[in-house]
RNA sequence: GGGGAGAUACCAGAGCGGUCAAAUGGGGCAGACUGUAAAUCUGUUGGCGCAGCCUUCGGAGGUUCGAAUCCUCCUCUCCCCA
């Protein structure tokens, strides 16, 4: 399979150095791309390079994953606007092993033929003395060269650091490190990367008069110009403590179309044919979001599990489909319990519902679902409540236990979207 | 070191003695329409015991019946000159 060939037709190139391709048709190579130990999981804006290392492994060649715990520690410049805070040691080491664990779900470690590897520049930089950093790395490469740079212009105005003004040749000795001692012959990243990547190619065409290969793929955009992965809560994250596999699921899922087209061809591993199918499929009936389930399944099994992905499906089917009051009061105890494992979850003392709680009170003091009173008596005016799937619409209605499903579970709708699961204790 | 401009709600940005909880735009949230899509339209966007009250306009004081608006000092940012 060509590598190159497989990127193209997924839209996962925005740059490529000439040769890169011929190059890895003649003989396998490695190829690696950074990660940034910035927190203990990896969250899905990751997920592009990932894939990229996974094609790469799927192609016969040798995919490396860096972590950047030596380059964490001094913070990239590209894409930043202010200078940025260092990361201490152990942090870094912490979050090495965490993500180190997420990786083992994507690339195969243990492959006879080409097994993945797993690196950490902190293990070659950490005892580089300053000195020899300069005699060997510094000295072949100009401050006008890395002037020229992109990612340093842009800071010029506010100014930046000596120590992020380096990062670019940190990040160039690592690719010749890699090249020497891992017959590493490519890097690749997101698009803002390129710079600091030709960085790397170029110190190693003048070090070593050998030749190395660069390779980006487009940042990942949404259509309404949002940043890629990010959600009111935040990131969306791989580990499941930090978001339930249900929000993971619902994010690919909530995908508009446009975004699911683009999506499903980075972040699954269906082939064209199969993509191509599903693309018509939609496009022939697009209500039934043909693109976002196939999309969210393929990832949700992958990060997850199947059974992960099996049950955010059926708490979807129960919150979102034509689940009617009936519904939830007939669903047994477990299985209620089990579709709203990742919604977000309250206790209320028995005796306060039994007594009965004023609506407005219930939503904001007693389950802070809202900050403030006001906030639910917008949304209440606006209609965006529902108790148990039902609208409501009195602000003097009194929390009683007469709401209780099976006797302990209030079912609370913010919207359409938004779940809170509320237990009498 | 000298001179100038500025700091307003999530962001941008008006206001320059009372009518200012603060224009407008963006963003957010919600409603309608739908397909848990897009586009569009509508509402909403400091708190509360909500025709009223309380806390907000970089910080601390002051003038005034009354200050986001005037004065003093402080902090920070930007620009020009050295």
């Amino acid at each position: 399979m060509n590598f190159v060939e497989e990127l193209r037709w997924r839209g996962m190139i925005h740059d490529i150095m000439p040769g890169t391709e011929e190059h890895l048709l003649k003989e396998t190579t490695s190829a690696y791309v950074g990660i940034d130990p910035t927190a203990d999981s990896l969250h899905i804006g990751h997920l592009v390079s990932i894939m990229m290392l996974k094609h790469f492994q799927l192609c016969g060649h040798i995919p490396i994953a860096l972590v950047g715990g030596a380059t964490g520690m001094i913070g990239d410049p590209s894409g930043k606007s202010e200078e940025r805070v260092l990361l201490a040691e152990d942090t870094l080491r912490h979050n090495q092993e965490c993500i180190k664990k997420q990786l083992l779900r994507f690339l195969d470690f243990d492959s006879r033929i080409n097994p993945a590897i797993m690196v950490n520049n902190y293990d070659w930089m950490k005892d580089f003395s300053f000195l020899s950093f300069l005699r060997e790395v510094g000295k072949h490469l100009t401050v006008n060269y890395m002037m020229a740079k992109d990612s340093v212009q842009k800071r010029l105005e506010t100014g930046l650091s000596f120590t992020e003004f380096t990062y670019q040749l940190v990040q160039g000795y690592d690719f010749l490190h890699l090249y020497e001692h891992h017959h590493c012959r490519l890097q690749m990243g997101g698009s803002d990367q390129w710079g600091n990547i030709v960085t790397g190619t170029e110190l190693i065409r003048r070090k070593t008069g050998g030749t190395a290969y660069a390779l980006t793929c487009p940042l990942i955009t949404k259509a309404d110009g949002g940043k890629f992965g990010k959600t009111e809560e935040g990131n969306v994250w791989l580990d499941p403590a930090r978001t339930s596999p249900y929000r993971f699921y619902q994010f690919w899922l909530n995908c508009t179309d446009e975004d699911a087209a683009k999506y499903i061809k980075i972040f699954s591993l269906y082939t064209k044919e199969e993509t191509d199918a599903m693309l018509a499929e939609h496009q022939a009936a697009p209500h039934l979001r043909v693109l976002q389930k196939a999309l969210a399944k393929d990832i949700t099994v992958r990060v997850h599990s199947e059974q992960d992905h099996q049950q955010a499906v059926s708490a979807s089917e129960i919150l979102f489909g034509k689940g009617t009051e009936e519904a939830l009061k007939s669903l047994p105890e477990a299985m209620l319990l089990s579709v709203f494992e990742g919604v977000p979850q309250c206790d209320v003392s028995r005796d306060l519902i039994t007594a009965g709680i004023p609506l407005i009170d219930f939503l904001s003091e007693i389950t802070e679902i809202f900050p403030s009173k006001g906030e639910a008596r917008r949304m209440l005016k606006d209609g965006g409540i529902l108790l148990n799937k039902q609208k409501v619409s009195d602000e003097n209605l009194l929390i009683s236990a007469a709401h209780l499903l099976i006797g302990r579970y209030i079912l609370v709708q913010k919207g359409k979207k938004n779940y809170y699961l509320v237990t009498a204790k």
